[in-house]
DNA sequence: CGTATTGTCCTAATGTGATAGTACAAGCGG
DNA sequence: CCGCTTGTACTATCACATTAGGACAATACG
C-alpha cells in the first residue's frame, strides 16, 4: 500500500493532488487491481485532511470507473481500469501529453534525460 | 516576448499558473533582465482573464523582487533574479509537473514504464 | 440480533480565487 | 497644462475548496 502525500500549502487543491496521486499509484503498479485502499477516515487522518475531501475523491474516481467501493467493506482498485478509448486515440493523446510535458519541463530548464531520470525514480516508489 | 498560457479549466488557480509561467520564462531566458512584460490590461485580454488577477501576480512577483513596476510605464524584469529561489522553485514545479503527467497518462491507461519508453524514443529524434 | 466498520450525505462556516466595475495615482509626451 | 497610458486600490459578488460535526445506510462479524 503506497503512502500518499498532499501538500496543503500548494495552490493546487488537495482533492486534485490526491486524485492524481491515486491515478499515478495505479499507473505505476503500486496499487494493483483488487487491492484495497485506505479507508476514507484512515486516509483522512494520515493526510491530516478532512474525511469529506477524501470521500469526494474516492467518489469521483468511482464515477470514472477506476475504483469500486463496497459499503462496510472498503474501496478497491477496479479490475480493468483501462478507459474505453481506442488505441489510435490513446496514442494521439499520449503524443499530445508528452509534447506538453516536455515543453513545460523545458520552460523550467529541464532536459529530456533529466526527465527520464526523474520518472525512473518515480517508478521505484 | 514569450506568449504565456493559462488554462482556466485546470484545478490549479490561474494566478499560480501565470506566476509559474513568468518565473519559468525568466529562468530559461525567454524573459531577460530589463525586458518589459505586457501591460496588466493587455495580458488580461490576451489570456481572457480578469485584470485584477494579472495585477496581483505582478504585485506578488514584485514583492518577491523578481519584477519592477513603474506606474504609467510598465512592468519590467529585475536585473538580478536570485538563482537560489529559482532552483527550489524549479524542483517543486517539476514534481508537480510529473505528478500531473503521470496522472493524465494513467487516465489514458498508460503505465510508467510505457511513458519512459516513449520518452526514450523522443530522445532519439 | 447487536455492534462495529465502512462509505454516503447533509448543513453550516470559513477562506480563497476570480470576476466586474469603478476610481485613483503616477509617469509620459505633445 | 492636458490627455493618455500605466499600475493600484476598492467594493461587491459568485463559485469552489475545505473544515467540523453529525446522521444515515449497508455490510461484516461475533
Amino acid at each position: 500500500m503506497p503512502t500518499f502525500e498532499v501538500d496543503s500549502k500548494s495552490p493546487t487543491p488537495i482533492y486534485a493532488q490526491l486524485d492524481r496521486s491515486i491515478r499515478a499509484a495505479i499507473a505505476t503498479g503500486s496499487l494493483q487491481a483488487g487491492m484495497q485502499l485506505p479507508t476514507v477516515r484512515q486516509l483522512a487522518v494520515d493526510l491530516a485532511v478532512n474525511a469529506n475531501t477524501v470521500a469526494k475523491v474516492y467518489a469521483q474516481l468511482e464515477r470514472d470507473g477506476i475504483l469500486e467501493t463496497r459499503r462496510g467493506v472498503g474501496t478497491f482498485v477496479r479490475e480493468v481500469p483501462t478507459p474505453q478509448a481506442t488505441r489510435a486515440h490513446r496514442e494521439r493523446e499520449l503524443r499530445d501529453l508528452i509534447r506538453r510535458f516536455v515543453g513545460d519541463a523545458a520552460l523550467l530548464g529541464f532536459t529530456l534525460p533529466e526527465l527520464i531520470d526523474q520518472l525512473r525514480h518515480e517508478e521505484k516508489k
